[in-house]
DNA sequence: ATGAAAGCGCTAACAA
DNA sequence: TTGTTAGCGCTTTCAT
């Protein structure tokens, strides 16, 4: 039974031609339960596993879907992947996940592998916005959806989260709570989400008669660093802010542990909200109000998407979907001035 | 150019035979620079891309390797699969992923679907560390390694972390620093590594001729609730511990989250050491010492003995590596005496 | 330097 | 109910 048996070895044992193996090896009925009971006993005793890449070359499909994301060790995407795998497993399809490290050279081989591979279909988080290296998956009419990032060139499912919103009712909190020198510390302004985010900064502002002062919007990056340096730069301010929303988690923990740094009281002198919860949020005192992500849903709807794709090849017109974020309010985020503005909504337009 | 050329299309369009395609494909030289030339440009004008079922079928191997995860939602698991990835990708290797969440049906269920594939390797972290579901694994021909989780009943190459030695040094470090009443937040005692920490534990009170203290033992499961349900039991006692070591990073957020509720003083009233660092480490006051796992070092070897199976099938006999945690001494853990201990030495044995 | 042809292991249409 | 057989797209001798 060492190394590897075929459908012709079983039916050899099983006194029977491939084609009946073949018929039980995919439950397809038509076969006398006695020959049946025989055959499922040599493939037993021969350690039987059908080769997939025998079975592709006919069948076409392969019931497996390839997921790229862009950095593993972000948390947000395993949350992600989780979704989409579960949702997949229960549909009988197999997700083979990659992470192309944020370059669009991997990614570009990483896509190249998953058609020769044949998968049937392809889950997106790309780390290249453009689109161009996506032609090919689309020209071999591979069904395909995009994830937390959307696609320029390319008519494609997406499933967003609403970045807008959450920025929005981050900022419009703070605003109630009584602030009217809030800071941004943006995300880079060429990807969506961070664009986004500081749209959604900009308009609540606007919404309630706030002027956007340059002097609150520090640029960074998404990474811990520059949340750090943002945080020493806003209090580097004479004129400091009394409240910080930050475009991501990285960011997030850089800027908090700044404001640590800097003795900058929490919760008191500086409220603070955050887009994406992090694990530090509940540890520190205050506790982190943050803006979260359904991440797992969000790979639920993008495989669910898929497989409708999958299935009805016919060309349904491009879909996208935004999922509304959460405010989770925990402490982080306190009355600017208590005595003043009991209800805050004294400030509302 | 729509869906799907093959390599009988990019000949006719070339005019060469199927063959002489296959050799530019493959880059087996002996092909006029001039028709290569033709063949390429046949490629690119019909988006060819190799059919990976096909090829598979007559050359056996696929250049793909299969890793089997339990959890991928524990960020540790994330990084060795980027250490895996990268030196997979540098040898010319493609990793797929899954995760089981630790449930030995659906490891089966991938492993099966891995075979079927004809992954031409596997490194696992078992849900199941018994092993007889990888027999078939084994029967099939296919190297494997197992990273983090040894597995019992058959002989395979094993990367682990000395989980002795790690949790032996953080509790020596403790008593160094005159600490005798110390806890332990176990993990699951049928676990590699639950086991192994706690051995550590009491190597090393038994070298330093402290005896172990059942009441200062708590059973926990490596769930973030049992860390809490730890400290707080731990504080119930009338003699309570001086210092606690916690037997991984979700038990240590637990413990770490009860010891501030109930307002024990951290690094003053009762020191702390965990094992596995935790991006609230640096986020408390004190900083939490921990002991860290080298674990993209670990991907990397993983795969490195993969490979080797791979090339050389001779039957080498089974090879167990065991890499060295770091101690990463931040603040948590303060001398018991500072003035009658000075430097703790005074109590080795 | 190039082509013809034999399969790899499987599915499915057609026969019996 | 079961068997025969024609490919799926590719790699790889063996000829030419």
């Amino acid at each position: 039974m060492e190394g590897k048996a075929n459908i012709q070895d079983v039916a050899k044992r099983a006194n029977v031609s491939i084609a009946t193996v073949s018929r039980v090896i995919n439950n397809q009925g038509g076969v006398r339960k006695q020959t049946e009971e025989r055959i499922l006993k040599a493939i037993q005793e021969l350690g039987y596993i059908r080769n997939a890449a025998a079975r592709t070359m006919k069948s076409k499909d392969t019931k497996t879907i390839g997921v790229i994301v862009p950095d593993i060790n972000n948390p947000f995407f395993p949350s992600v992947m989780a979704g989409i795998e579960q949702k997949a497993r229960e549909t009988g399809y197999f997700a083979i996940l990659s992470s192309t490290n944020e370059s669009p050279v991997v990614e570009q081989e990483i896509l190249k592998n998953f058609i020769e591979r044949g998968v049937d279909g392809v889950i997106i988080t790309t780390a290249n916005e453009n689109g161009d290296h996506l032609k090919q998956v689309h020209e071999q009419g591979i069904p395909m959806v995009a994830v937390d990032r959307s696609i320029q060139y390319y008519d494609v499912d997406t499933v967003l989260v609403d970045n807008v919103k959450g920025s929005y009712q981050a900022v419009q909190h703070m605003i109630l709570q009584g602030h009217e020198k809030i800071a941004i510390i943006c995300g880079p302004q060429n990807t969506t989400p961070g664009r986004e985010r500081f749209i959604g900064y900009k308009k609540a502002l606007e919404d309630y008669n706030l002027k956007l002062d340059e002097r609150y919007i520090f640029q960074g990056d998404f990474g811990e660093r520059s949340g750090y340096q943002g945080a020493h730069q806003l209090y580097s301010l004479d004129d400091r802010p009394t409240a910080i929303f930050s475009s991501n988690n990285l960011m997030t923990i850089g800027c908090v542990k700044a404001v640590g740094d800097l003795d900058w009281k929490l919760g008191e002198e500086i409220s603070f909200f955050g887009f994406d919860d992090v694990d530090i949020a509940t540890f520190l005192n205050p506790k982190l109000s943050v803006v979260s992500r359904p991440m797992h849903a969000l790979g639920e709807l993008a495989f669910q998407l898929l497989h409708e794709r999958i299935q009805f090849k016919d060309p349904v017109p491009k879909r996208e979907y935004k999922l509304s974020p959460e405010l989770i309010i925990r402490e982080s985020c306190r009355l600017r001035y208590p005595k003043n503005s009991p209800d805050g909504q004294s400030l509302k337009k």
